[in-house]
DNA sequence: GAAATGATCGTCT
DNA sequence: GACGATCATTTCA
């Protein structure tokens, strides 16, 4: 069953804090997301794998909305976003942590080391690894795919917005305070309010 | 407990 | 040739 909300004429700063509380689902796991962040297009998002054009990377994010887009990064990593804007204007939201709500078992076991279950997407890699996402998924159509996305009956209230993790340069100041997650809920990391303080004392 | 570090490679300059 | 939308582990205070 498509979505209608990728048939509405939006972008992910709109539909970011909408994902909040939908349920990805994947080899046999599926994960309420607990954080996001948004990512827009050409030239108005120095943060975005699609401000400088279209790339071989980023392809997936220029298409259609309402399919996975997933990279590689940091040499070990993979991330998922969901591509919300219209054909073209590569607009996605990254999603960034959630909570596992079926498939414990077999998350469990593709994240061997994980000492808590709320660990286990506590992070955009970790997310993936626990949905057992790679490249293979990247453009998969979320309505019909291998990876489906289910949004809340209703959008859920109260979550709280801030500026984006790990993104470095421009893209991360609070001049972008486009991410989103759900306050209280144990899979949202505990991320510094600021920058990471500097050690005073070395050597 | 917090901060530094090593892992590891595709993509773009 | 540098660096990244990161994570797990080691190291330090």
């Amino acid at each position: 069953m498509p979505s209608p909300l990728f048939d509405e004429h939006a972008d992910a700063l709109e539909l970011a804090p909408r994902l909040l509380g939908a349920t990805l689902s994947a080899g046999g796991v599926t994960v309420r997301l607990t954080e996001v962040e948004a990512y827009l297009g050409v030239g108005v998002d120095p943060g975005s794998h699609a401000f400088r054009g279209p790339g071989r990377r980023n392809a997936t994010m220029f298409g259609p909305p309402g399919r996975l887009y997933v990279y590689f990064t940091y040499g070990m990593h993979w991330c998922a976003n969901v591509v919300c804007s219209p054909e073209g204007q590569a607009s996605a939201v990254l999603l960034r942590a959630g909570e596992v709500v079926e498939g414990i078992e077999i998350a469990r076991s593709r994240r061997p080391n994980c000492a808590r279950d709320t660990q286990l997407a506590s992070g955009p890699a970790r997310l993936t690894r626990t949905l057992g996402l790679t490249g293979d998924d990247d453009g998969v159509d979320l309505a019909t795919g291998r990876v489906r996305l289910t949004l809340p009956p209703r959008p859920v209230e109260g979550f709280a917005t801030g500026p984006r993790t790990g993104v470095s340069g421009p893209g991360g100041s609070a001049e972008f305070p486009w991410r989103f997650w759900m306050p209280g809920e144990p899979s949202v990391s505990a991320y510094r309010a600021h920058a990471p303080q500097r050690r005073i004392t070395r050597r």
